[in-house]
DNA sequence: ACTGATGCGTC
DNA sequence: GTCGGAC
DNA sequence: GTCCGACGACGCATCAGT
C-alpha cells in the first residue's frame, strides 16, 4: 500500500475535531487495509498511525531522534540554516508542518500545490510503499555507535528524498511520536470495531483484549483474521504486561460520595515507581507503568519474588520505593530514580535499597483475578506473599467518613508517602485494566497542590507553543528574586494551568516586553526562545520543592545544587505585586526546610 | 577521560 | 505527573 | 465522563567534541 494513500486519510483526520467523524475516517482507512492486497501492511499501518514502529510491549530501539536532530536533517536536506528552520518551527508550531512548507516552497508551487498534483507529476517513482518506508524507519532506529548521528541524518534526508512534502511531514511526525491528529489508542479501538465488526458496539471486547495484551497491531491483525471470536479468546499471559489501572483525582470532600457513600479502603500512595511483577515458575519479569521491561534494574526485587511468592505463576502490582539503610524510612522519588539504570546495578543495589509495597494481585497460577473484588484480591495477595524488608504490603485502612480519611492522609504524609489512594470495595470493585475511573481516587493534597504555599515568579522568558498552542507563547520561564545578590534566578517553567484565553493575553502583553538579550541581573542556564523584560508576575502552585544540580535558584549560595518545583501549575496573575515583591531565593530555602521537617 | 547536548522515560 | 478543551 | 494533547523536573544513556 502506498503511504501517500494513507496520508490522505491522515489529512482528513487533521481537518476535523469531531470524534465521530474521526472514528469514521479511520474506519475507512482500516477498510482499505483489510482488502486482500493490503493485509500484509495492516499491522505496520496500525503502528505508524500510533506514531511508532512496534507495540508498547515490544522491546525495540527508539529512534533516538527528536526535534534537534530533525532540524539538522532538514537543514542538511534543504540548505536552510538551523536557526531559520527553528524559526519556522516556532511559527508553525510543528516540526512536520515546517518541513512540509519548506518542501512545498522548494517545489515552487506554494499556492496551488496539492498531493494530487504531486502524484500526477511524479507518477510511479514517488510511490512510497509502506513496506519500504517501514524498513527504512527500522534501519533508522537501529543505527548506533560512533558517527551514528551523522548516519541518522543522512538516512533521514534519504527518506525525505523519497517523499512528497506531505508524506515527509507525516514521516517526521511519526519519528517524533507526535502525530497530533486527535486520535490515539481509544479511537483506533472504536474504528477497528466499526470497520471490521461493522459496529462500534463491539469495542468493549476489543478494548479488553487490548488491555490485557497491549499490542494494537496484534489485536488488529487477529481481529481481521479471526474475527471477534479470536479477540474473545485472548487471555492474560504471564510474561506479557497488562495495562495498569489508574486513579482519578477529585476534591477530597467528594471522594466518599464518589466511592459509593459508605465505607472504603485507603492505602498509602507511595512516592516511587509503579511496577507489575510477573512470575512464571522461576522466571520473573518487572514492567513499568508504560509497560517497559525493567527487570534488570531490580535484581534485589527479583530475588525476593523468587523467595517470597508461594504461587507458581502470578501477576501482582506494587510501588518500588527507595529506603534508608535500615529499611525504616522512605526516601523521595528522586532517590529511587537513580535505580533506573543500565550500569552499576549491583553497586546501586547496595547504595539505594528499595522496598516493593505490593497492593494488588491480578493473576494467580492459571486464574485471572481481575473480576474479583478488591478485598478478595488483597486477601489472596496477603496469602501468597511472605513479607520481608524488600517486599511488603501497602499500608491500608478501612475508612468510614471523610474526617477519618483526612486523618489517615495526614498520617501517610508524615510517614513520607505522597498521599493516599482511596479504593472502592464491594462486588464491583474489580481491577479495571487500562482504566482511569473512579474506583480508585487519589488524594495528594487537601487544596490544589501538595505544597502549603504558592510561589510568585516573574516571567523572564518563553518558548513558542506547539500544536494547538502554535503562535502563542508557552511555556513561560519564571524566576524568583535573590535579595542578597539582587539577581533574578530561573526557578521553573510553567505551561500547565493556562486556559487558551490566558495564553492569548499573556502572549499579547509579553510580546511588548521582548528583549534581545537577557538583562545582567538574570541568571538562567537555559536559553528560552524569547527573553522578556522582567515585569509580569504570576502565582504558581506545585507538589513540592526539588533540589538538583541543574537548577539556578540558590546555586550562588555555595551549594552547587539549586531548587525547583515538581509539577508546577499556573494559578493566577499578580497585578498587585512588583518584581521585588515576588518570592525570594531566601524564602525558597525556608520553604524547603519546612518541607523536609514535615516527615518523621 | 571528561563535558555538554540530546533523547527517553519515570513521576 | 498536571491541566484545559472538545465532544 | 471520556479522550486527547500540551505542558513540568529530573536522572541516566548515548554520542560528539575535545
Amino acid at each position: 500500500m502506498d503511504f501517500n494513500k494513507i496520508i490522505s486519510y491522515y489529512e482528513k483526520l487533521e481537518s476535523t475535531r469531531k470524534r465521530l467523524e474521526m472514528i469514521e475516517i479511520l474506519a475507512q482507512l482500516f477498510s482499505e487495509c483489510i482488502k486482500e492486497e493490503n493485509r500484509k501492511d495492516f499491522r505496520k499501518i496500525i503502528y505508524l498511525t500510533q506514531g511508532r514502529l512496534v507495540s508498547e510491549i515490544d522491546d525495540f530501539p527508539t529512534f533516538g531522534i527528536a526535534e534537534k536532530m530533525v532540524i539538522q536533517a532538514i537543514s542538511k536536506f534543504t540548505g536552510i540554516a538551523n536557526s531559520n528552520v527553528k524559526n519556522l518551527i516556532n511559527k508553525k508550531g510543528d516540526v512536520g508542518e515546517a518541513l512540509e512548507s519548506i518542501l512545498k516552497r522548494r517545489e515552487g508551487k506554494k499556492q496551488t500545490y496539492s498531493l494530487d498534483t504531486f502524484v500526477k507529476e511524479t507518477k510511479t517513482e514517488k510511490i512510497l510503499e509502506i513496506s519500504r518506508l517501514y524498513s527504512e524507519l527500522e534501519k533508522l532506529s537501529k543505527i548506533k555507535g560512533d558517527g551514528s548521528q551523522d548516519q541518522k541524518i543522512n538516512l533521514l534526508t534519504g527518506i525525505f528524498r523519497l517523499s512528497s512534502p506531505q508524506s515527509a511531514k507525516f514521516i517526521v511526525k511519526i519519528i517524533l511520536s507526535d502525530l497530533r491528529m486527535g486520535i490515539a489508542d481509544k479511537t483506533i479501538l472504536d474504528s477497528l470495531s466499526l470497520s471490521i465488526t461493522g459496529s462500534k458496539n463491539n469495542r468493549s471486547f476489543i478494548e479488553h483484549a487490548y488491555n490485557i495484551h497491549p499490542d494494537l497491531g496484534y489485536i488488529a491483525e487477529k481481529l481481521m483474521k479471526e474475527g471477534l471470536e479470536g479477540i474473545k479468546s485472548i487471555t492474560i499471559q504471564v510474561g506479557i504486561p497488562i495495562r495498569m489501572m489508574l486513579a482519578s483525582r477529585i476534591q477530597y470532600t467528594e471522594i466518599q460520595k464518589k466511592l459509593g457513600g459508605g465505607d472504603f479502603i485507603a492505602e498509602y500512595k507511595y512516592d516511587g515507581e509503579r511496577v507489575q511483577v510477573h512470575k512464571k515458575g522461576q522466571k520473573i519479569s518487572l514492567f513499568s507503568r508504560r509497560l517497559k521491561d525493567i527487570t534488570h534494574q531490580y535484581p534485589d526485587i527479583v530475588e525476593c519474588v523468587n523467595n517470597q511468592v508461594k504461587s507458581e505463576n502470578a501477576v501482582f502490582e506494587g510501588e518500588i520505593v527507595a529506603m534508608d539503610a535500615f529499611f525504616e524510612k522512605m526516601l523521595p522519588f528522586q532517590v529511587v530514580s537513580t535505580r533506573r539504570r543500565k550500569y552499576d546495578i549491583e553497586k546501586m543495589k547496595k547504595e539505594v535499597p528499595v522496598c516493593l509495597y505490593s497492593f494488588d494481585l491480578l493473576f494467580e497460577n492459571d486464574e485471572s483475578l481481575l473480576n474479583l473484588s478488591l478485598n478478595d484480591r488483597r486477601k489472596r495477595l496477603e496469602k501468597m506473599i511472605t513479607p520481608s524488608e524488600t517486599i511488603q504490603f501497602s499500608n491500608k485502612k478501612m475508612i468510614h467518613n471523610t474526617q477519618e480519611m483526612v486523618e489517615y492522609f495526614n498520617e501517610a504524609r508524615k510517614k513520607g508517602a505522597e498521599g493516599i489512594m482511596n479504593k472502592a470495595i464491594g462486588p464491583d470493585s474489580v481491577y479495571k485494566s487500562g482504566n482511569r475511573g473512579f474506583l480508585w481516587i487519589k488524594l495528594k493534597g487537601l487544596e490544589g497542590g501538595k505544597m502549603l504555599d504558592t510561589i510568585d515568579i516573574v516571567i523572564i522568558g518563553g518558548s513558542w507553543g506547539k500544536g494547538r498552542r502554535k503562535g502563542l507563547l508557552s511555556p513561560f520561564y519564571g524566576a524568583v528574586y535573590n535579595k542578597e545578590t539582587n539577581m533574578f534566578e530561573f526557578f521553573t517553567r510553567v505551561g500547565s494551568g493556562f486556559s487558551d484565553d490566558d495564553l492569548e493575553q499573556f502572549t499579547d502583553r509579553l510580546k511588548k516586553l521582548e528583549i534581545k538579550k537577557p538583562p545582567k541581573n538574570i541568571i538562567c542556564a537555559d536559553t528560552p526562545d524569547v527573553w522578556f523584560q522582567p515585569e509580569i508576575i504570576i502565582e504558581v502552585m506545585g507538589d513540592e520543592l526539588t533540589i538538583s544540580n541543574k537548577s539556578d535558584v540558590g546555586a550562588s549560595l555555595g551549594d552547587p545544587r539549586g531548587y525547583s518545583l515538581r509539577f508546577p501549575v499556573y494559578q493566577r496573575i499578580r497585578e498587585d505585586k512588583n518584581i521585588y515583591q515576588i518570592t525570594t531565593t531566601q524564602e525558597i530555602l525556608e520553604l524547603f526546610e519546612i518541607q523536609n521537617s514535615q516527615t518523621l
